[in-house]
DNA sequence: CGCTGCCTGAGAATGATTCTCACTCTCTAT
DNA sequence: ATAGAGAGTGAGAATCATTCTCAGGCAGCG
């Protein structure tokens, strides 16, 4: 079996995956890092389903089970983040190191990230007036992209 | 049959529902006013079921696919706000004249609700500097409330 | 009062997510 | 390396909130 010998941008390897979750207390599994890599790969809001799909056209087959498990699970150790977007299904991108919240287009479907320290920081303040320790958030934003706007009021 | 004589604290009447729908181009049926009357009643974030639960008990029963339906046409007339707060049911209550965010509990499932102008002064401005045309939002800080944070963390 | 068309309700359908459980694999300690 | 214990996996069934279907009922308008 030839393998690929260069991963690529990524620069993320198995070693350094493996050596991530023992560092985490997460068992290592095959299926375990390929979840991840391909939420990685996949770049921004991709749905279980669709990871589940493309896991099995290109890599290891994994099953959609053991998706759902996997992405929960990364979740949990904040490896990954979880989103809605007024769908009825998840999407899931990985948590790097910056927060940032989303502006979801009401037209196209199209969601870019923003960030605001300043909302952060009375997020923060409203909830001590209320006696109340965040922990996370979610903030959208629901209207129309540039592109949508000025196709709808010109 | 005996007709209640004085609807109560919540001074709203059969008369102004009905003209609150016509106002609106909304056709008026009994099952629409009791679904909205039921909401009012409930106070805060009541579920689908449970509200369909409180109408086949009290008043006149009306089915849950009609008590769905009619929350969605609230919702789209703006009489209605729907939330979710990180559980699989959507929660529904009065949309009053002000908007409101809120602060869901992670131990309890308390909710509670808050106003920041500020932040959604900076909500717009982000919006605007992305070219972004923001129609509504949500925003919830998860955390522990009061009570429960002093249980947890003493 | 009598159409016309929107509204309703019971039950079926949908669809994302979770559960089940027999089997497999990882990890740790020999 | 090897074996045992326990955690992980996968196929399919189950769950469950919400939506759909469609036959029968009302609201609104003349
Ligand atoms: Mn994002
Ligand atoms: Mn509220
Ligand atoms: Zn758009
Ligand atoms: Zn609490």
């Amino acid at each position: 079996m030839t393998r690929q010998r260069a991963q690529g941008r990524t620069g993320i390897e198995s070693r350094s995956i493996r050596r991530l979750f023992r560092e985490k207390g997460i068992v290592f599994t095959t299926q375990r890092e390929q979840v991840l890599r391909a939420v990685i790969e996949a770049g921004k809001h991709i749905d279980a389903e669709e990871l589940h799909r493309r896991l099995s056209a290109s890599r290891q087959r994994v099953g959609l089970a053991t998706v759902y498990r996997t992405l929960q699970m990364l979740r949990e150790h904040g490896l990954v983040a979880e989103s809605q977007f007024g769908e009825r299904r998840h999407r899931y991108e990985q948590a790097e190191g910056r927060h940032h919240d989303h502006l979801v287009c009401l037209a196209c479907g199209k969601v870019q990230e923003f960030e605001e320290p300043a909302i952060e920081q009375l997020q923060e303040r409203a909830a001590r007036r209320h006696g109340f320790a965040a922990l996370s958030h979610r903030l959208e934003l629901y209207g129309y992209c540039r592109a949508c706007g000025r196709r709808n009021t010109p």
